[in-house]
DNA sequence: CTCCTATATGCAACTTGTTGCACATGGTAG
DNA sequence: CTACCATGTGCAACAAGTTGCATATAGGAG
């Protein structure tokens, strides 16, 4: 149910068409939460069946209607119902981290290369977080409790992208696998 | 196909059943790759009739007859295709962050207690992974490579949680919610 | 004596996530 | 002129993960 509770929390910030919450999960939430839009589209029109949305069309020229959904009453309340539970930690399936497990058959050359991959999408996905921080989170401490709690989940996305990084060069000491340029 | 790669790499290590399977998941590898019993046994299964593994049957008194599985060559064949092409990193899906997209609705002692609970979690899950280390990671650097690996997994554990630790901190700081004992 | 835990296996139904495809148009790059 | 990208919606098939149940025995806690 939790992909629900994702567009129900989307919803709660502000009205949105499917394809602009999906740019959200892409974009802002890349951090917190993914789904394609087919998944979207999909859980939309079941959360619509069990009155949890509203759907206001709005028509376009050429395109098709945009479809844009309202949080109802029953969302909220639905919403604010799961937020207030506990919620157990996900599980953890991490491609990179087994392959350490079958470590004899992977060459250290490919681990180096694959390692370095990984590493670019870190920084630059770390760069982009701290430039959000830099741009919008200046005087966290004067913002509204909304916008703070929004930060946390940025500062989150910035800790953890960090903490790949510091252990990506942990791996390089271990392994004497040099970065790129040395 | 991931969670079967995830058994070869188990299997990899050491011919097991499908019970010890789920025990190295749950016990050894949680930060790496979670699966239920049940998910194990179904592909097993569909390992076993692909020929990726073989079994052989223990028989024991009282319980059900072990079936100890076997990787077999095409298994590590396959395996080894897998661990030296490239995977993409997985997408994350985490309810706590999401909570905070409807931080209004989150109260915030509710907020408060249940990162004390995560706080406790991770606080134990640290100490068990640092025992490990201690236990046997004296000396890594000379250590096989084999094992440096897995240390090199342990320690993306540790690193991992600690970064959650030092989140939990920054989140108390900027919520103004203390810690329990204060 | 009963309940719980550990060992050891598995089926069936359901939910969630992925992948490939489809349609419709306007703008821009080559 | 053509190909791709952005907007905007969705279906269908499949793969993966969850939840509930079932079976069988031995040992320990209460």
């Amino acid at each position: 149910m939790a992909l629900r509770y994702a567009l129900l929390a989307s919803l709660y910030e502000s009205p949105a068409t499917g394809y602009e919450l999906t740019r959200r999960f892409r974009e802002r939430m890349g951090n917190v939460w993914n789904a394609s839009h087919q998944q979207i589209y999909r859980e939309l029109a079941k959360a619509l069946d069990d009155g949890l949305v509203k759907v206001e069309l709005v028509e376009q020229s050429g395109k098709p209607d945009r479809k844009v959904y309202h949080l109802a009453d029953s969302g909220s309340a639905e919403l604010g119902k799961w937020v207030n539970g506990f919620s157990p930690r996900p599980a953890t399936r991490d491609p990179l981290l087994l392959k350490l497990f079958a470590g004899d058959l992977w060459s250290q050359d490919r681990l180096s290369e694959e390692l370095s991959r990984y590493e670019l999408d870190w920084q630059e996905e770390l760069e982009r977080y701290r430039e959000i921080e830099r741009d919008y989170f200046q005087d966290v401490q004067t913002l509204p409790r909304h916008y703070k709690l929004q930060y946390l989940a940025l500062r989150r996305g910035i800790m953890a992208t960090e903490s790949w990084l510091a252990w990506a060069r942990e791996v390089r000491d271990v392994c004497g696998a040099p970065p790129e340029g040395s």
